[in-house]
RNA sequence: GUGGGAUUAGCUCAGCUGGUUAGAGCACUGGUUUGUGGUGCCGGGGGUCGCGGGUUCGAAUCCCGUAUCCCACCCCA
């Protein structure tokens, strides 16, 4: 038998409801929202994610699905959703043409990674990209917009907060926080030292007792924002506050990728295990311009829906349609007859064998029909069909010119 | 990539320190009280016990390897 390689999982039955079922919600939110679908390829150049993603990321620096193509092309599968989007506004030339572009999108990423509940190397993500906006009511929006998918999917969570400063405030802060680490680098984790040069940010979130007790006194990128960041983050928290959204101020939240400034958020869940993000976003004004398009203000968020999967609460499905039998085989080509003249309006199952009428009727219940439909050797010699609602538990026999 | 646990029927699992034809519940399927379900009764199919080696008279059970899943780390959605 030949298996689904690691860290790949197929999606059917109740999984696939599910899955549809939130797709259908996020697009529909999205679209209330104003965005619009985008499609964009799963296989793109290697040197698109090491611009865009960072060449410092475990995600560019050891979980790319990476190789070398017929044409001795370096391609890569996409690990995340942003730079493709940000890629194919850049090559449409949106950004010469001005004006908002907004857009939302859905698909497999990948990552070579070891898997575990929550973490696949083949997963979904549902997520939206904001281009044009530089005001940061647009944050807010992306932060309410994912609260209202994680409403309507029934998902209670934590959103937590922080700002990244931007191209002013940003290197300065890291400069005064790497020579912090130097003045302590002998006493640190080895992680912490690796760290200290691939995203020195990253050690204030670490777990290491004896590293969290030399950290306490570190310079605090929260108190070193410039003016614009400060006012921005000010104004996004007073803009949550006033909708009823509500978060709490993490300041070791750092996004994983480069491209991030600014805001940055993350909504988690606790009910999940240690995989905890079900979604996570932020501002990326300068990716634009990283990417040879000219600067253009940009935010977004992406959700990994398998995260997602067992928590979202499911709608009550109704019975629906109809289940037609016969009880004898003289009628089961009428069956079937009937049942694709059903289709056109109904969702509409059938059985292809005589049955008695118990057995019907529990076959029609398994199919939760809201009607289960019998012609039986009565119904034959009269042109008739009886029908019993299952809902109402009621039941009747009709004419077939009027079924 | 590092460390730990698990893997027995479609699903959830039992199977004690190795001992004859490997079990349960649910699911599936057939028959039933001669045309009334979801909630009766009786029966049936289905497992080379993840895979490959080894120890043994004998292995689901012990040992080694390997694959996958789960947990923790790393990191992230």
């Amino acid at each position: 038998m030949i298996n689904s390689l690691r860290g790949m999982n197929d999606i059917l039955s109740e999984d696939y409801e599910r899955f549809t079922y939130f797709i259908n919600t996020a697009t529909e939110i999205a679209q209330k929202y104003g965005f619009h679908f985008i499609e964009t390829p799963l296989l793109e150049e290697t040197a698109l994610f090491k611009r865009s993603v960072g060449e410092s990321s475990d995600i560019v620096g050891k979980e790319m699905y990476q190789f070398i193509d017929k044409g001795e092309n370096d391609v890569c599968l996409r690990p995340e959703g942003t730079a493709g989007v940000v890629r194919a506004f850049v090559q449409k030339k949106l950004d010469k043409a001005g004006g908002i572009h907004r857009f939302f999108y859905h698909g497999s990423m990948f990552r070579y990674e070891r898997p575990q509940k929550g973490r696949l190397r083949q997963f979904h993500q549902f997520g939206v990209e904001s281009f044009g906006v530089d005001s940061v009511y647009e944050d807010a929006t992306m932060i309410m917009m994912v609260a209202d998918i994680l409403g309507a999917c029934g998902i209670g969570y934590r959103l937590q907060l922080n700002s990244l400063g931007d191209s002013n405030c940003m290197p300065q802060y890291r400069d005064s926080l790497v020579s912090f680490i130097q003045s302590c680098e002998d006493k640190i984790c080895e992680d912490c030292q690796r760290r200290k040069s691939t995203n020195p940010i990253r050690v204030l979130d670490c777990k290491n007792p004896t590293c969290r007790d030399l950290y306490t006194n570190a310079p605090k990128l929260i108190n070193n924002l410039c003016s614009t960041c400060q006012d921005d983050f000010d104004t996004l928290k007073k803009i949550l506050d006033n909708n009823d959204i509500a978060y709490e101020i993490d300041t070791n939240l750092v996004r994983g990728l480069d491209y991030y400034s600014k805001t940055a958020f993350e909504f988690v869940s606790d009910n999940i295990g240690s995989q905890s993000a079900i979604a996570g976003g932020g501002r990326y004004d300068r990716l634009v311009e990283f990417l040879d398009g000219r600067p253009t203000p940009a935010v977004g968020f992406a959700m990994g829906i398998e995260r997602l999967m067992e928590l979202i609460v499911m709608p009550e499905t109704a019975r629906e349609g109809y289940y037609i039998g016969a009880m004898d085989e003289e009628a089961v080509d009428l069956v079937v007859s009937l049942a694709q003249k059903k289709r056109k309006t109904d969702k509409t199952t059938i059985d292809y064998k005589a049955k008695n009428l118990k057995n019907h009727l529990k076959a029609a219940d398994k199919a939760n029909a809201e009607f289960c439909c019998v012609i039986g050797e009565n119904e034959l010699k009269e042109a008739s069909i009886w029908v019993k609602d299952l809902k109402n538990k009621t039941e009747s026999t009709i004419a077939l010119k009027d079924f």
